[in-house]
DNA sequence: ACTTATATTGACCGATCGGTCAGCACAATC
DNA sequence: GATTGTGCTGACCGATCGGTCAATATAAGT
């Protein structure tokens, strides 16, 4: 990628710190914080290590920069919930919410598990903060549900790890899954299949009746 | 140290090992392969760096070492499976032993964990192998208590994959849920109560009635 | 054209990486 | 007592680590 683009422009600062993060969330997703090196970093992005320095200013600040990105992608997921809601869509919404944010961002999904992985020693305020409110406030409209007849008494907090552990699963495991299944990916049948299987069988597990038989469509 | 009154092998060398591949687990299981350096586990053995090297020749060896053995722990859960089984029992049988192995060696479970995060470099071969035969005979079983009526034709691999990852969630992101729940660990009541609430929903889900013989896990 | 500000990067720093090796400690054998 | 074999480890190796910096190139402002 050195200068030898027939065109003088140089590219904008975005364009290059874009590159950069793209490669960045590769290289780290896969080695961790500690597993990751500039070196590798650069050499992805076709860059020259001291660039990555000067635009990201340390490889700490560069790997905290990707964590917030990907806490701000995760975040708007399941933001209008109310003891309303019906629980049927809910969950469903919820599920292949989840499904296609770890389709969309596999690299991402995967630093974000490495983190964790690793004790989360740059997550844990994040864990034990802003995410058990999410938590908590979603968990208490679960619990509402089942008072109201509408579910079966389940903990909440359990249903929802649930759906997280089951949707990350193809995205974090995909080595695992694709070598399983003979793939090299997963094709949109199978996210489709996968996404109906695990409606299925939480919704039922759960004592929900879907409330329409069209209850898969969901639309962004 | 030990003055060991029969001397046929040295059983020094098997406790020194001991020491270093508990201490390698845990660093391997935090940083990966790449993140995690000699030197944090001569220290966490409280050995000198030349010293593990002496007993593991190299930092692969030790790390295939580590896996191998993890292999090992995993292969004997569900062992023993027949079309005749009842599919409660051996779906709940499945849910704990899975359970109960994350307890029981987190750290080899978060390793492996990491391994197939990096992209399975070292488990290709084993996952497009030996593990994919498991999965294959266990779904085909599965498949049959389908078509005996025994409960939803759901696809049997979707359905692996949902205890594997429900299970494991507990484990492999244990920073992430006490962080969430405010526990700094898992209670012995909480691994019950989530044993109880997967086997509930998954069961169910499934269209499973749970069994008479299985009637004190019923009710909680 | 000249000045200023920003982009870019090769060269370098001390620290740490995985790994080698010579040599010491020590018990068993001769 | 001398020899041998094994356990053990400090010292060292070249490579790579994250990060700094001076020098240069390019763009922008006047």
């Amino acid at each position: 990628m050195t200068a030898v683009s027939v065109t003088h422009e140089s590219p904008s600062r975005e364009k290059v710190e874009t590159n950069i993060l793209m490669a960045a969330e590769e290289v780290f997703s896969q080695h961790g914080y500690r597993g990751a090196s500039l070196q590798m970093i650069a050499d992805r992005a076709g860059l020259p290590k001291a660039n990555i320095l000067y635009y990201m200013g340390s490889k700490q600040a560069l790997y905290v920069r990707l964590l917030n990105r990907m806490m701000h992608r995760w975040n708007k997921v399941l933001e209008d919930i109310t003891p309303e809601s019906d629980p049927a869509t809910v969950l469903s919404d919820f599920i292949r919410a989840k499904m296609v944010l770890g389709q969309r961002y596999p690299e991402g999904s995967k630093l974000f598990a490495a983190e964790i992985l690793a004790g989360a020693p740059f997550l844990s305020d994040y864990l034990a903060g802003e995410l058990r409110e999410w938590v908590a406030s979603r968990a208490a409209i679960i619990q509402q549900w089942s008072a109201q007849g509408k579910m079966d008494a389940v903990d909440p907090k359990w249903l929802i790890f649930l759906i997280w552990s089951a949707t990350q699963h193809y995205t974090e495991y995909s080595a695992q899954v694709s070598g399983i299944l003979g793939r090299d990916a997963l094709t949109e049948e199978d996210i489709e299949s996968i996404s109906a299987f695990l409606e299925h069988v939480i919704l039922k597990g759960c004592g929900i009746t879907q409330a329409s038989t069209n209850a898969h469509l969901v639309e962004k």
